[in-house]
DNA sequence: AATTAATTTGTAATCATTACATAAAAGAAA
DNA sequence: TTTCTTTTATGTAATGATTACAAATTAATT
């Protein structure tokens, strides 16, 4: 039983129902199996940035078949076809973000969830790096998040 | 025999001898050990942004019984004195680098030489993260460096 | 010199990720 | 349907960077 996240930033985050996303899979050149489906679901739509494991751990209880491996081929098909990104912010865990134009990431240090935020470093122009080709953009900022601020 | 590297950014990294390099590692609270001493030469003055094995193995035939852990450890002590930050750019990897004040990261993905930049994120301000309380700026970007581009 | 504290070292453990070979499922051909 | 082929999914073992830990060495203090 997959209750959604709320989501913190409406303007970059959407919902997508399964035949939506059975159809972006499919757009993409992914063949939607059931697998794919649930973990693609769980990764736009419940909780943000997930690890391979928090993946696993979140559906194995639905997909009792489910092994971590697919978790992981999963994420590596997803990331050649572009409908995820890597994100790094801690050694030893990498996360998964189903948004994948540039935007920057925050993550409270103390809730230990991760934020978006809109950001785009494409948009700077940076002098050193002139004559350089400029691919991917990574930003984060690491902190304590307004709810935890509150508390 | 260390041979010092290019600097392509002077004006964001010094090169120190060893008696400057003594007196920091002092002033910042840190008993200065011949490998201590080696291993902060080796980070700030020869190369960029190695990683502990890259250190270890640089140093090896010098210091020949200099221990992985040792520079495991010594990075752990650099980190809690803020002499040095941690980069991450590829998963499985961690990076040091010796200048500690906010700026970007460029990784080519021909030579995996890091370049730094001059960037500082503090500098932007970022709505959505009102009332939060932003401890730690990250930015790096990948590419191919102007070097590799000239190829 | 003897004692204590700090530093360094080697070995073993950890743990996320990957490799790889098999099993299962889906699709195509007959 | 049945057989054959390809794609997906799975389980187990390997990898490799980092960490834990205890012993050994070195430095500092009495």
């Amino acid at each position: 039983m997959i209750k959604y996240a709320e989501i913190e930033s409406e303007n970059i985050m959407k919902i997508m129902s399964i035949p939506e996303i059975k159809k972006y899979l499919s757009t993409n050149g992914i063949k939607p199996s059931l697998p794919r489906i649930k973990i693609f679901e769980y990764l736009n739509n419940y909780k943000s940035h997930p690890t391979a494991d928090e993946i696993y751990n979140a559906l194995i209880d639905d997909l009792i078949t489910l092994s971590k491996t697919t978790v992981y081929n999963t994420m590596d098909l997803f990331l050649k076809h572009n409908i995820v990104i890597q994100i790094l912010i801690e050694e030893n865990e990498i996360r998964y973000d189903s948004l994948t134009s540039n935007h920057g990431h925050f993550k409270c240090i103390k809730c230990n969830k991760v934020y978006d935020f809109k950001y785009d470093l494409a948009d700077i122009s940076i002098k050193e790096l002139e004559g350089f080709s400029l691919i991917e953009y990574h930003t984060y900022i690491k902190g304590i998040c307004k709810s935890c601020n509150e508390k």
